[in-house]
DNA sequence: GTAGATTTGTGAAACATTTCACAATGATAC
DNA sequence: GTATCATTGTGAAATGTTTCACAAATCTAC
């Protein structure tokens, strides 16, 4: 498939949330000007977009929002459910752990490793925190799809390396660093720190 | 000031990380290569992003760290504290609280707001959690600088107009919704929806 | 069935960002 | 002091993304 920019799939993602509300609403079709008012960009820009992946709508009238939905959930990959594997079980963890919209979207906690011996053996909204030396094993016995990385800077990519070799092809990172990892594997990052800094520079810069 | 691209503000912050490790091995000065190498980027890309704000290197020797270091963090903006408010002190709430990368970057979180009788009057790392209908009296005896919006996705929008009207111009959204401000207001908004999607995108469409 | 109103899909134009490539500058070795 | 080497800073070229503008398609009213 012809390389799709990342902005053009975030926004995907985000047409996808209106249309869960149009859905909601009962409305049946869906204008490209009526999406981009409700997301701050314009018709063009969504019509483009969409002209990537194929032709859905119907001219003079626009999209039926229940095709449109089941286009973009085919197109984002979320006509399946995913295994995530969570390593680090602190204070973030903790609260991705217990966040519905997870599951809602069709992520599911398989897994957990920590390394606080404290925590290993408990339980978490069901699953069990297991030691991370034993991540080996347990992984070749339940296989996953996603990991999300919450530990601590020092140990993101000693853990990124281990997942890596388990053929692991997707990583959400949480740990405030630049992991590095091989081409075949995608990494996002969410890092606090860029997004303040993003802000304080707004503020300094008016 | 010349209109900066977000990419760029975001590498700038990046910099600024590896930087800070440069400087703690003792290093004294850094080339744009080194950098680079550092953070997947190439050297023009380093070099170009510096030379929005001035030329600070030594041609045939590079950057040096100290100088570098106080340079980003003044075009950062982060020669200075910020004071910050939170809305909502649910899981994520709870975790931002705790996490010291906020202080240790010059953010000071001095007001948390909710709604629940249960938590209002209790002590979160040392500030009291006020209620949310209390926002107006007390924020115009402490004033802030940026707004973290932690609140469930219906309550975000209606918090956001009030942080407005209150003359915030800065708002970090935590909440799985996208708000609208008027334009002299910055909103960055962390969506993991968006992030596990793209993911599930990348693992799909390969 | 025709006319008029909508709205898509898409090349082309405009705009933005990244990469290239090299002159200019300074450091180092002798 | 001269030659050599390393590295910056920056126009220009290449590449990427967004916006424009309009023909084509379909709907609605009569």
């Amino acid at each position: 498939m012809r390389k799709i920019a990342e902005s053009t799939v975030r926004r995907l993602s985000l047409y996808l949330r209106f249309l869960e509300e149009f859905e909601e609403q009962g409305t049946e079709t869906v204008s490209s000007e009526a999406l981009a008012a409700r997301g701050g960009t314009t018709s063009a820009q969504v019509r483009k977009d969409l002209s990537f992946f194929g032709s859905f709508g119907k001219r003079g009238l626009g999209y039926s929002v229940p095709e449109l939905l089941g286009r973009l959930r085919e197109i984002l990959g979320l006509g399946r459910r995913y295994r995530v594997v969570m390593v680090g079980a602190g204070k973030i963890g903790s609260a991705l752990v217990q966040y519905r919209g997870f599951r809602q979207r069709g992520f599911d906690i398989v897994a957990i490793f920590d390394t606080d011996k404290e925590k290993i053996g408990t339980q978490w909204n069901g699953i069990a925190v297991s030691d991370v030396a034993q991540m080996e094993t347990e992984l070749s016995r339940t296989p996953v799809d996603i990991a999300v990385i919450v530990t601590p800077a020092d140990s993101a990519q000693p853990v990124a390396d281990r997942l890596v070799r388990l053929g692991l092809k997707a990583i959400l990172n949480f740990a405030p660093i630049q992991i590095s990892v091989p081409d075949d594997v995608v990494v996002k990052t969410v890092n606090l720190a860029f997004e303040l800094e993003t802000l304080s520079y707004a503020l300094t810069n008016r």
